[in-house]
DNA sequence: ATGCCTGCAAAAGATTTGCATTTCA
DNA sequence: TGAAATGCAAATCTTTTGCAGGCAT
């Protein structure tokens, strides 16, 4: 489900976050590049620049140019507004909502691809812990677990098993 | 440093293993597929495709084509003597030897590139009890921690701060 | 001999860039 | 008005694929 270009108090944060970012960079504040933000901000679950580009031009943007596209990311990750979600060898980058979300990583599995997104303060903690050990001040972090989830786990055991 | 085309009892055993998934289905034991994996079990740190085959090429292999590289990785990969490294946004992607390595994950400086490998088996204890807590039966994980090292943040402390 | 393997070139897919035009401050 | 933003097409870059000839069984 896409939530597309609906609106909500904290979109509204954030896009105050990314029209103060393009003040001090002294850029200009596009209605396309807004359109872009509302829609990276309202998409539900994981998405490539192709996604958005598509969503917008069925929801009235007719020329929404996946090259605009690509063109804004940096800028709405740096807003801190999207960042990117892992991927694996081959597949498209894509990108997940990040302002007004508790940080979270990802349980994904690997035969339905169901998604599910999990927070546990004992991993944060022990990240840090890892980090300071090597001397290093920790940044960012890219994790992701993979395998299989309960109704695959038992589709598989009943015709493999 | 790149240890190239060396040998080690790891990687005749490593080889062993190819040469056995070669014969199970019934492909057929090619002396470039071999150069291909004594390059990539010698190598030291990440390396792309391209990294091979020039690394190939330069060891006289003289047309080591990316690919025959590309083609063959899967076969590396099934049989356990690489594995794919973690990739942020845009990054070409890069693989590590796995054969006759204990599983680690990757601190990555920012700055200046530094890669450590650690491994902690609490981190390890942790993740397969929340992905049991989600149902799933955890297959593999992606897992790499940025940030910056000892001496760039020295470094930067001491211009900027 | 048969069929996999290889090199090469072309194709495909994702992302970036150059340029003319439009939009914003 | 001048700089930034946009759409479009072309260029790049990485990875895949089709084909003709080479190599292993």
């Amino acid at each position: 489900m896409v939530r597309a270009e609906q609106n909500s108090d904290d979109d509204e944060r954030a896009l105050s976050r990314l029209r103060e970012l393009v003040r001090k960079k002294e850029l200009k504040n596009s209605q396309v590049r807004e359109r872009i933000a509302r829609c990276a901000l309202g998409y539900e679950g994981h998405f490539t620049v192709e996604d958005l580009a598509r969503v917008l031009r069925a929801g009235g943007l007719r020329n929404a140019h996946p090259a605009t596209v690509y063109r804004s990311i940096p800028l709405l990750m740096e807003a801190g507004l999207i960042q990117p979600a892992p991927a694996g060898p081959g597949e498209t980058q894509r990108y997940e909502r990040a302002f007004g979300r508790d940080h979270h990583d990802h349980l994904v599995c690997t035969r339905c691809g169901q998604l599910v997104e999990f927070h546990s303060p004992t991993l944060e903690l022990l990240q840090e812990e890892i980090a300071k050990n090597y001397g290093f001040c920790l940044e960012s972090h890219l994790h992701e677990l993979r395998g299989t989830c309960s109704s695959c786990s038992r589709a598989d055991g009943a015709s493999a098993g």
